[in-house]
DNA sequence: ACCATATGCAAGTGACGGCTTGCCTATCAA
DNA sequence: TTGATAGGCAAGCCGTCACTTGCATATGGT
């Protein structure tokens, strides 16, 4: 298996890998450096490039993230399907718009 | 302020606390002897009682979980709103069955 | 071959999170 | 008032996590 439920949690409880999926929302297929690079100037995240690399294995092993290695690059594309178990395990059956009593 | 968006993510991400919600989404409004009572017996949750006290406190403090005194007791209801937040982040313009090539 | 680029592996550290333990407060019924 | 029920506060322990540091591997250009 390539990762239980709560590693999807997991994945998506650091600010850092939020920041990551960002990115790649906005450009999908990034090296590390670059992903790096955009955290470092966008972002202000002063974590050394081993500290990434470590996010986006978490996030690899949730599910959220797959690479593609093509020589001596790596890209990282974004699987955003795993975040509907999320929808689907609480949003079921509520309404958008509910008053309360 | 209630809480900021990383609060949500830090919610999540425990495996105690999500099974809290499951049973929130299953009977709504339960006190925290309730709660307790069914992790015990559904879920094999040994945690103490002042254990899931402080998960309901973070799960209060995410906004995923609102109180209502009344005498002695304290129900709590679940507010799945704040979970919206991960579908408009992420899974914006992705549509549900996409086929990869 | 040589060197720069792009990434990987592994050990160590510091801080935060989940849990327990012990005691305290508040509400209701007899 | 007394006792039982429902919940709250605070300190401490321990494991996990994010991060760094140092070295190693692999690809591509010259």
């Amino acid at each position: 298996m390539v990762g239980d439920v709560g590693d999807l949690y997991q994945a998506l409880a650091d600010h850092t890998r939020r920041l990551i999926l960002d990115e790649l929302t906005e450009r999908d297929g990034q090296t590390l450096f670059e992903i790096c690079g955009r955290l470092a100037t966008k972002h202000q995240v002063t974590s050394s490039r081993q500290a990434i690399s470590q996010h986006l294995d978490v996030l690899e092993a949730a599910g959220l993230v797959v690479t593609r290695r093509q020589g001596r690059y790596k890209f990282h594309h974004l699987d955003t399907r795993p975040l509907r178990a999320v929808t689907e395990r609480w949003l079921r059956s509520a309404e958008p718009t509910q008053e309360n009593p």
